[in-house]
DNA sequence: ACACTGATGAAT
DNA sequence: TTCATCAGTGTT
């Protein structure tokens, strides 16, 4: 076997890791996705955005466990998705312990900006809901090397959430 | 600056 | 069962 990067479909473990953790982890990892017509869609994450637990006033979860969010609660490496202003699809991956609800947005992937706009390419919508990402078999991100070189900035649109939350340096993008 | 769009959770 | 809100995008 040589020195070159084997690609390999991420374990549920990988996606365990705290969010904070979890989240610029998955900067350069490759989003994987099967298209209805067959096709397999293959794009590297550029942008994302952690959502950490009931206290985080911008994260889902803070208004606890309910049918929207219980997945949140099931444990790191299954897919929480979301419609929002009734026309895009959100793509998620949960991360954390179970018990514990936290989640990554992906934001962006190479040559797509906005995570209304991945969900579009991605053909994401609610029957994604709850796939589990290390043996599913339409969606899952394969590793890469880490992207050691990346930038922070608050999230985007959650200035409901206020302070501290809405000052948190959870955007992380290449 | 604003329309679009519908699921969601809180209030009635 | 009504109501305000929303982890966004495209157009004016």
């Amino acid at each position: 076997m040589g020195a070159f990067f084997m690609s390999a479909k991420l374990k549920q473990a990988f996606y365990r890791q705290d969010v904070l953790t979890l989240a610029p982890a998955l900067l350069g990892k490759l989003l994987c996705v099967k298209m209805t017509n067959g096709s397999l869609q293959k794009y590297a994450i550029t942008e994302v955005e952690a959502y950490r637990g009931e206290e985080d006033l911008a994260c889902h979860a803070a208004k606890g466990k309910t049918e929207r969010t219980r997945i949140m609660y099931a444990g790191g490496g299954f897919v929480y998705v979301y419609l929002i202003y009734g026309m895009h699809w959100m793509l998620n991956m949960v991360s954390g312990e179970e018990g514990v609800p936290q989640a990554v947005l992906i934001r962006g992937v190479e040559g797509v900006n906005g995570p209304g706009r991945v969900g579009k390419r991605m053909q994401i919508d609610r029957s994604f809901y709850g796939e589990a990402l290390w043996h599913s078999q339409r969606i899952w991100i394969e590793d890469a090397p880490p992207v050691v070189a990346y930038q922070t900035s608050p999230r985007i649109n959650i200035a409901y959430a206020g302070a501290p939350w809405v000052h948190k340096q959870w955007r992380f993008f290449i």
